[in-house]
DNA sequence: GCAAAAGTGTTCATAGTACACCCATGC
DNA sequence: GCATGGGTGTACTATGAACACTTTTGC
């Protein structure tokens, strides 16, 4: 350790050798029912890069933060502007800056985002696809892991906070809600208990509407926005 | 959104008007026992800054990342420099990059640490006193944020992680652990039940030894290194 | 009627909490 | 002895898992 830092936050930008450019990539989440009706999986939208480095492969939507927009903005913006989603949910996922992650220095900050049904706007953008979370292609730079990383992450905040809220309709019945649910989590939960977990929560409301169509018909419910379960703490206010 | 973005990871770097830099910054937690020998409480090195922006006021410890260092690096080798200590315990906290949080267009990599009483290497070093985290004066920036963002997690974690080695030496009576917990949630924790937790998590393995000097002699325990509690997921096989 | 999903009830195991109590040491 | 923290026992409560059972619809 012989070496010494300019202090930070001084004047004086850094030599032109040191320069580190700064990206922002988001992975979007959502649930899609396969054709056969009954399983539902968790799938993300890549973009096809075409350029290099890594032309041709699979990438987390994204793009250079700008000088005059927060890195909350520029992950709004570029994911929009890569695949014309404007999620409900978006949340800082964490900062990935190996040295060797791209021929250039960059430090990616990506976020992760939950889309619910009615927020997909499939078809028409460019070199957008849809991919099953759980079988992945080879991406391009680290984004493999950084994937790894944000399904760790759902799953785990799924436990704990009421993030399905992020993937579902404004009114939605139990067994829609144990779907989510189950597809995160990636095995069945008994109807019985789950209704009487969500219920004793707090964090829903019942409406009088039922869902009919098939069987009995099930009561429709809505989250309750006054309850606010642990998130992110402090910096939850600032939104 | 009118504005187009450069493909990320792409080649050519930004005009000079999109400079954007990036630091890296560390909270570092201790706790302290007050004079009186009751009370234990959080505390953190702080770096009086000696420039514009800021000169005069206290900042977290921090410095600009280098191009040819990864981010978990430039996070030692900064907290190195301005303080001199090197925690056990270090650990990616957030990245903050609103615009306007200083002069210049800076993005922070913030971690958080924590450092054992015997790694505490007080005394040499310039410019760097300790505070109480529960009162802080004034700091530069935005670090009064940052530092009750790191504070949340902290007391966050320490419910389901086995973080509180961090702030221990080898061996341990379960007084001493119980104290840790005490000072970081701010709330006393009845001996009997805490005993009983801590031994059938299986995290903990007692030795023969025992510390005397004070009423009856109290076990010392080590923890145990092959138990690995739900920390950061898959990040953690980097380490 | 019958299948199937909605919804209720009951039981058991486990984890946390409160608190009474005994044990071993310094003084 | 006695004060004090170390350490054990026990009863109560809350929570979750397992599963039997009733209700209401479509066909």
């Amino acid at each position: 350790m012989t070496r010494t830092a300019s202090e930070p936050h001084s004047p004086g930008a850094p030599a032109e050798t040191d320069t580190i450019r700064v990206a922002v990539s988001t992975v979007i989440f959502t649930l899609r029912r396969l054709a056969g009706s009954d399983a539902v999986q968790v799938v993300l939208p890549l973009v096809r890069r075409t350029r290099d480095p890594h032309e041709g492969q699979w990438a987390l939507p994204g793009g250079w933060l700008d000088a005059t927009e927060g890195l909350d903005a520029a992950a709004s913006r570029t994911l929009a502007e890569t695949t014309g989603l404007a999620p409900s949910y978006l949340e800082q996922l964490y900062a990935f800056g190996a040295v060797d992650r791209s021929p250039t220095r960059v430090v990616s900050i990506v976020y992760w985002a939950l889309l619910r049904a009615d927020e997909i706007t499939d078809g028409s953008v460019e070199n957008v696809q849809w991919f099953d979370a759980a079988a992945l292609p080879e991406l391009a730079f680290d984004h493999n892991e950084i994937v790894g990383y944000a399904l760790w992450r759902l799953r785990n905040k799924v436990g704990y906070s009421r993030i399905a809220h992020g993937l579902l309709a404004d009114e939605f019945t139990l067994a829609d809600l144990r779907e989510v649910y189950e597809a995160i989590l990636g095995r069945r939960l008994d109807p019985a208990n789950f209704r009487r977990q969500v219920e004793n929560s707090g964090t829903l409301i019942p409406t009088d509407r039922f869902r009919t169509g098939s069987h009995r018909p099930a009561r429709l419910y809505r989250y309750n926005q006054d309850v606010e379960l642990a998130d992110r703490g402090p910096l939850d206010a600032r939104h």
